[in-house]
This record gives C-alpha cells, structure tokens and sequence, in this order.
DNA sequence: GAAGTGCACTAGTACGTACTAGTGATGGGT
DNA sequence: ACCCATCACTAGTACGTACTAGTGCACTTC
C-alpha cells in the first residue's frame, strides 16, 4: 500500500528492503548458476521481492542481455484454415510455459510498413509461409538467426505430416472402390501454390495405383460453378471429388446436390481440415483431421530448441487421420 | 558489406559516420521538436543511416522512454467467432500504420503463468472480455492505464454495436410474422454470460411487442439434441428459432430436418455471424452480418487515442446488418 | 560595441537489468 | 603457521536510446 507514484519497482528497491546487494537480488531471482547464495539470504530476497510485487522490466533485461522472449509467427496473407485456431493456443501456452510470448503477423503484400520482425526482434520467427531470399536477409541483417523453416535446410516444422493429407484423401477414395477422381479447388489466388503442392500428391498416388489423374475444377459458392463442375465430372465418368478443404467440399456438394446429383450415392466427397463445417454439413463430410495439438507442441519444441538449446523431440507421426463421414461410400 | 561480426549497428555508428554527434542523430530520427537541424546536416545523418541500415533496438529504446509500442488484445477462451479473424487483421494493419504491434493472448483459466501484461507491459490492453478486479488492479500496479474497455466508465469499443445483433434477429422474425419464437444455444458453460446477454436483449424486443419470451432449448451436433428441440418447439408451435450463432442455426436446421421438420417451410431460422457456413449450408442461413472492417479501424482509433493522444473519432453506426438467405420466410 | 536572441549543434546522463571482477571471511590441508 | 580453496556476497559497469542542459557562433538591436 506504499503509494510511491510512479515509480516501478526495481531490483535495487528489492535489495534495500532485503538489505543486500541489487547483485545478490539478481543471482536469486534468475538462479544463476555458479553463484552460491545461502539459504536464509534467498529467502529473505524472495520475500522482498514478493512483498513489493517486483516484476523485472523487460525491455531493461532485453537491453542488457541482448535477448527477448519473443517468437514471432508469420501467417500468411491467405483465407485460414480452421485447424490453425487449435495450433495457434497450443504453441502460444506451450512458449507461455517457458517465459517465451507468441507474436502472430501477416504482412500486407502492397505494404511497405517495417516488418515486425525489424521492431520486434524476436528470438525466433516461424513461418507458415515459406520466406523469401530478401526477408531472410533481412532477418540475418538482424541478427536473427533462429528461424522455422530453416533456410538452410534441416526439417520444417510440419509440412511432413500435412503432406500426407492430400495422400489420405485419395487412398481413401481408391480403397473404396472409386477409380475415376475429380479434384475441387477454390480460386482464390492466393492459395494457388497450395493447391498445385496438395494436387501434385493426390496425382502422385493415382499415378502409383494406375489410375488417370483426377479432373480439376475450381469451386465456388457465389455462383453455380459447383453445380458445372459436378456435371462435368458426372459426365467423364467421375464417382469421387476429392476437396481442397471442407469449405470446398461443401461447396461441391451443394452444387450436385441443387442439380440432382445425389452425395454420397452418385458422387463421393472428400474434404480437408475436419472443421466444424464438415460435421454439421448435410450430409456429414468425410475429411482429414490433423492433429494441431501435437503439431502446435513440437513447432514449440522446435522454437525453444533454437532459443534455448532445449532438447529436440523427434518429430511426431500419424497426426493425420482420416474421418470417415456420409459424404464418401463405396463405388 | 562490412562483415563487423555480433555487433549491431547503433546510432553511435551513425553519429560518427556522418560525422556528428549522436544526439543529433537521435533528432534527426524521431524529428524530434524543439530541435532546429539544418537540412544539410539532416541529410548527412539520413543518408549514413540508410547506409548502415540502421534500426534502432527496441529494448533500449522503450527502457530510456519508459513506454513501449505494443497493444495487447486479449482474447477468451471460449470458441472463436469467424468474424473474430476479419478483426484482428484489420486492428492489426490500423495500429501497424503507426508502429505498433498487435499481440494477442488468451490466459487459461486453470494456468498459473504470469499474464502476458506483466511480460510485455504494452501502451494498451484490449478485452473482449471484460476484466476482472483483480486483473485490472494488477494492471494499474504495473503502471498500465490504457485499458479498453475502460474499467472507469467510458464507451466500450465495439459491444454497444453487437448489442444489436440479437435485436436485429428478433426483429426480423417479427417482420416475417412470427408470434411464437424459439432460442437456441450450445452447451459451452464459457459462453453462458454471452448467451444470457444476447438472449436478454431478444427477451425485450418480445415484450416491446407484447408476445412471448422465446422457448429456450440448449442444441449441440454431437447428439440428437437438435431433433429434440426442433420437435419441442414445434409442439409448443414455435414458427421460428433465433439461434446463438450460425453453427448453431446449422445444428437446429440439421436436427429439423432429419427428423421431418422442414426448414424454412414448416420452422425459420436466424443465425449470427454471417459466418462461411451460413452461405453455404443447405438450405443457406439468414444471419446478422457485423462489419468487422469498420470494428476494428473504430477499436484502433481508441487504442491510439490513448496511447498518443490522436483524436477520437465518433463511434461507427450501423455496422450490424441482417443477411437475408433461404433459412426464413414469412409465417 | 555591448547585450541580447536564436540557431545548430554536443556532452553527458538516466533508464533497470545481468553479470564480471573482486573482496572478506571461513575452513581444510600440510 | 601458512597457503589455498571455497563460500557468500558486493561494487561497478555495459547494453543503446532519448533527452536535458548546456556551448559556441552568427546576427540583430539600441
């Protein structure tokens, strides 16, 4: 109830009251290795420092030891998928949980604004997207070296496991029976390399099964272009879609379905995200779920590998599943 | 292309290269006022700065002005409304155009770990939920005053406008002629005060009419609760259903349907959110639609009026619109 | 020509922390 | 009795910035 006004409390405020030195304070509140502190003086710090509800000024700790406690997400400028919501809470507490704070970023292409990373500074800086030549330099100009995925080679965080999604949705279709495929994509622009990268895995398995390579159409729910496209595939003998996302998926089925084709008895849909939408949908959309819990957990294994030379964890398997709903049956 | 290994470029550096002193650098770089700099001089400064690639350190900069430029967006920990993402993007952009980074954070009931305001101290905190006591008393300990909403009266950002959400929704089942009204909801005991809020205000647009307050029911996917509900209200001849949001909506229309109630022939359905699904559920879901864009340039307005001083500007109006779509007609 | 005024700068310091180098005291070994 | 090692601390400094309190100089005013 000392209303000092004004000042914040430091570490030599601390000290008085304990009646050591502003050093000795420092040494008990960061356990500072090699130094020998008794007992009875720690207590007595610990207790100064509760009574006066000392925080350390972190901007005055990042000055003097040249670090923070920042990693910073870089998202892409590019419609989310619902799975990220989970992995953004579980890498945000898992960091929390090491004194390290989750910064998330999506940089405007047509700004010229700084970069966050340039205010920032971060400890780490993880991308979603992959960074080009000129950021990575600019991070390294920094002094940022730590950075997910790493430009010079070693693993990315994720991309492993959610390469096996597009492969998921097509060996589902293909154990069911189905031998001629659609692919359905949204035209947004933004997503088109994700697109080619998740296509290029589905044509891949078709490919290993000797099969022909699914007929691709873009989908749309402002207009009729889902109802065109089922047609079209209904037409050269298609009898399963696979879906970039759930969203698509939906879309797909709604436009069959307004046109009379039936989901799942003429066409079988399969989606990508297991997100709300895929189960409250009509029907009920079979999708890939990807575990973001454990992925959110070994990006953050990954982060404070960087920063604080923790222990890597290898990398997690099977967090890719399949879920089977209505949208998807035997040939 | 001086390789002048670990250390960082500093105005020091700057200051001797364009051969002054560093306080004038320091002028030069923050325009400071009050301070008279010849051009010639100002340029000199510029230029070896561009040179160097200077960027001031961040730490060092808040440790000597005591403030810093982060605002802190603190967020629940209930289920995230689609529109929530349409949101942060726009605040974050609004308060990047003047420097300042956006961070967002979500503290864990059960979790025992500092708050992330104790850690970043930021120029300004933003709930969108409202804080308890005890947060905003630990904030002002930590000498953190911009607070919104602002726990000493004031406006709140954004909640008077999704006040008329609920309103919205109600009013345009009465226009269609609807007497006798169903409220639906999901389970999540985190959203039970939003839920008392937004159906409180439904209440009273019932009794300004003079008809009845809505049957509430509790609807959830995962069961056949929607069914339930559906058949309940139909027995007690509810025409129509205003629900918590649209996958709520989704899950009544979903329950209905299955078990042979038409929608919207035989029941009318109002989501909220105006949320993807709502467009794309069979049949499409009428829904409020909240301008998030407008939302979030108003909220970086007052963020910004606090941490610097920029003017207020009016609060936005009629950014709450109601979407019509197939999920309700006129009784 | 003395005093005043404004310009264009500089020297130097404080911000709060983490940590290095050092200091006195105690104790063990020979 | 002497030396050295260990313990338990303390004095003091550097981190890079923003800004205060000057300083020298040209130029005007009476």
């Amino acid at each position: 109830m000392t209303t000092t006004v004004g000042r914040r409390t430091t570490a030599a405020d601390v000290a008085r009251k304990a009646g050591v030195s502003p050093a000795t304070v420092g040494f008990v509140l960061n356990r500072t290795k090699g130094q020998t502190i008794s007992e009875e003086t720690r207590a007595r710090v610990l207790a100064a420092a509760q009574q006066l509800n000392y925080k350390p000024h972190q901007a005055a700790r990042a000055l003097r030891s040249g670090r923070n406690k920042i990693v910073l997400l870089v998202l892409p400028d590019w419609p989310l998928e619902h799975s990220l919501r989970t992995n953004l809470e579980v890498l945000t507490h898992a960091l929390a949980a090491h004194g390290y704070v989750l910064v998330t970023f999506t940089p405007l292409p047509e700004s010229t604004a700084t970069p966050l990373w340039a205010i920032l500074e971060p400890a780490v800086v993880i991308g979603y997207a992959t960074f080009s030549k000129e950021d990575i330099a600019d991070m390294k100009s920094l002094g940022i070296t730590n950075i997910i995925p790493s430009p010079d080679a070693t693993a990315a965080p994720a991309s492993t496991d959610f390469a096996s999604g597009p492969r998921l949705q097509a060996e589902h279709l293909l154990s069911l029976g189905h031998q001629r495929l659609g692919y359905a994509c949204p035209p947004d622009p933004r997503l088109r390399d994700f697109i080619q990268e998740r296509l290029q895995l589905v044509n891949r398995v078709c490919t290993e099964a000797g099969i022909p390579q699914p007929i691709v159409r873009q989908v749309n729910y402002q207009d009729d272009s889902g109802a065109a496209a089922a047609a079209e595939w209904r037409e050269a003998g298609v009898t399963a879609v696979i879906a970039y996302n759930d969203e698509t998926a939906a879309d797909v089925i709604a436009g069959a379905v307004r046109s009379g084709i039936r989901v799942p008895e003429d066409l079988s849909v399969v989606g990508h995200d297991n997100s709300p939408l895929a189960e409250r949908f009509m029907p009920s959309i079979s999708s890939v779920a990807v575990d973001m819990e454990r992925l959110g957990i070994y990006t953050a294994a990954i982060a404070l590998h960087l920063a604080e030379g923790h222990p890597l964890p290898d990398p997690p398997s099977g967090t890719t599943t399949l879920v089977r709903r209505e949208s998807a049956i035997p040939l």
